[in-house]
DNA sequence: CTGTTAGCGCTTTCAA
DNA sequence: TTGAAAGCGCTAACAG
């Protein structure tokens, strides 16, 4: 392989100044830095960045630290992040993270080998900010999870409010007559964010004081299609007077929505589904879903803002709620009286 | 930051007898083992990649480079991917690229930086092999791109025939008496992928004697819904006797789907629609989506293999054709006389 | 503006 | 079984 020094050799300068020239430093005469641009050129040369990264003290990147790979929703907030930190004088780096890794782990190892000016944290679970987020010493943003209760000065948050939208989803389905509705949702112990929802929800019942029994009514799920549609399978075994359900992704909406389809039932003339996230597979669906829609462009726009500014003016760490939106669909139909 | 060091100095050992522990190596004594691993977890240590990889020699690694975050397809096939290098004693590396990026550039730049056994490509441009990947020494594999034309003999292939799987879904169209077909895909001179499956529809075409004229019955669209739904908008307004269409992926089908129906026209009833891919998704679409199914865990699985014998056995670099399977759904139906 | 020098944290000989 | 020492390729003072 073609290192520094063979390009120092090759251009007749020295290797600081190759190094100079490759990091777009000013202070290279013109003359040199158009000999060594051609010799790298002409080499194919690449710097190593394992030997960049071990030295270099700091750098210019933001790490968008992205925990889970098939979220459609934030794919889409990674597009817009991207988009708008590309035009700043910073990088973005994306980094894809296993559903079972440990995100402030691997943040805080990201920090050491990459020195990143700023982490912005699409997913988490706040059990792995409280045990270790403490050693994360970069400036950071939690995106669609409430920050708040942590209470870390460089940790600063922009979300959804789950419980609310969760109640708002429901109350919908209230408004329309449904009485008998199921949840379907991710396992409120494992995942805050279900747990959240799942809380949204109760409160709407208790609202309108409507009992709800969670062993038959809630039916655990990954956000799959697939085990939605199994969850969904369950649902109806438990309840035979199912009248709406309330999935906590749109990607459970349509699982659950394929689900009753193959068992003759109708959506939304015999039963009403409602999903949230409002990725935009919930427009092209058939029925399009009733769903609560994050404004993901607003999400990634406000992440990336307040995380500059923790970054360039050391500035206090805020929580901030984006409102969401009711969108209303095809899939909820009123009961007929 | 704790460093490979300070474990030293705590321990008691040399810097090399906690490199020895770090790395498993056999010849530690069962004391110095012990007592290492235990400082090790007290500090919270984790060795810094960057130096640990720039003197690395070699590793245990498998690279998978995934050129496209979005394609549902290309998700499947990496889950399943990862699961089968896990089991074995390699250790899976999963890189995400961008649409944009010149994927043998980065396989050149990771080889050097990473030193891997092998590397996998999900996706990528026949002319950025020509191109460079002379330079890329590590035995690999395209996946879901033919590889054959190329002759490197370090490069296998393992694909579906996307000639042939494209000529098959038209010719299912044209069985049920379509005649009037509109062509959705990528920008053949940009896409080799699309290229090739349009190809396969011209030859179907020809087979059956039936004239296309590209200029009407071909719109361009990136594999997107959105994209897809005006390349279908584009295709009505310039055809007003179309009875189906053909979507180079099931994405895009989905888009057309929509659009379709958006326009008052109903699927399959007033114009058929076939996809290509066949994702989990298009189980769960109504009307299910006709598609041509590409075996997944089977590309992944004869990936994994055929890697495995160049990596351990130098055995030649095959180029293996999986078959695809026309999956019927619902979204096709004949003409009626 | 340019070169010399001293490491970054780790692995890997080589000797002991 | 262990340790000392020599770098991996690069950046970042510092001196000129």
């Amino acid at each position: 392989m073609v290192t520094i020094k063979d390009i120092a050799r090759e251009s007749g300068y020295s290797v600081s100044t190759v190094s100079r020239v490759l990091n777009n430093r000013r202070d290279v005469s013109p003359v040199a830095k158009k000999k060594i641009e051609k010799v790298v050129a002409e080499y194919n040369f690449v710097p190593n960045n394992n030997a960049k990264h071990l030295k270099q003290s700091s750098s210019q990147t933001i790490i968008i630290l992205v925990k889970g790979t098939g979220n459609m929703l934030f794919a889409d907030i990674v597009e817009e992040i991207q988009y708008m930190v590309e035009r700043t004088r910073y990088t973005p780096v994306v980094t894809y993270l296993d559903e079972n890794d440990d995100e402030v782990k691997q943040a805080i190892r990201i920090s050491w080998e990459r020195k990143p000016l700023g982490i912005l944290f699409l997913g988490g679970n706040p059990a792995n900010f409280k045990r270790q987020f403490a050693q994360v010493e970069v400036p950071s943003v939690l995106v669609t999870n409430q920050g708040k209760d942590l209470g870390f000065d460089n940790l600063a948050s922009v979300a959804t409010d789950d419980v609310l939208a969760a109640e708002c989803a429901v109350d919908y389905l209230l408004e329309q007559g449904h009485r008998k509705i199921g949840i379907i949702g991710g396992d409120p112990s494992f995942s805050y964010t279900s747990m959240q929802r799942f809380c949204g929800c109760m409160k709407s019942f208790e609202k309108h004081n409507i009992a709800f029994d969670s062993d038959h009514g809630f039916s655990a799920a990954r956000f799959s299609f697939e085990d939605a549609y199994h969850a969904m399978e369950n649902l109806l075994k438990k309840n035979h007077d199912l009248t709406a359900v309330f999935a906590m992704s749109d990607v459970m909406a349509i699982g659950a929505i394929r689900a009753l389809r193959d068992q003759g039932i109708d959506v939304p003339k015999d039963i009403s589904v409602i999903g949230f996230d409002g990725i935009s597979l919930a427009d092209y669906y058939n029925p399009k879903l009733a769903t609560i829609k994050q404004q993901y462009k607003l999400l990634a726009r406000r992440s990336v803002e307040i995380l500059f500014h923790l970054v360039d003016f050391q500035m206090e760490a805020v929580h901030e709620v984006i409102p969401f939106e009711l969108v209303k669909g095809e899939s909820v139909a009123p009961i007929q009286p």
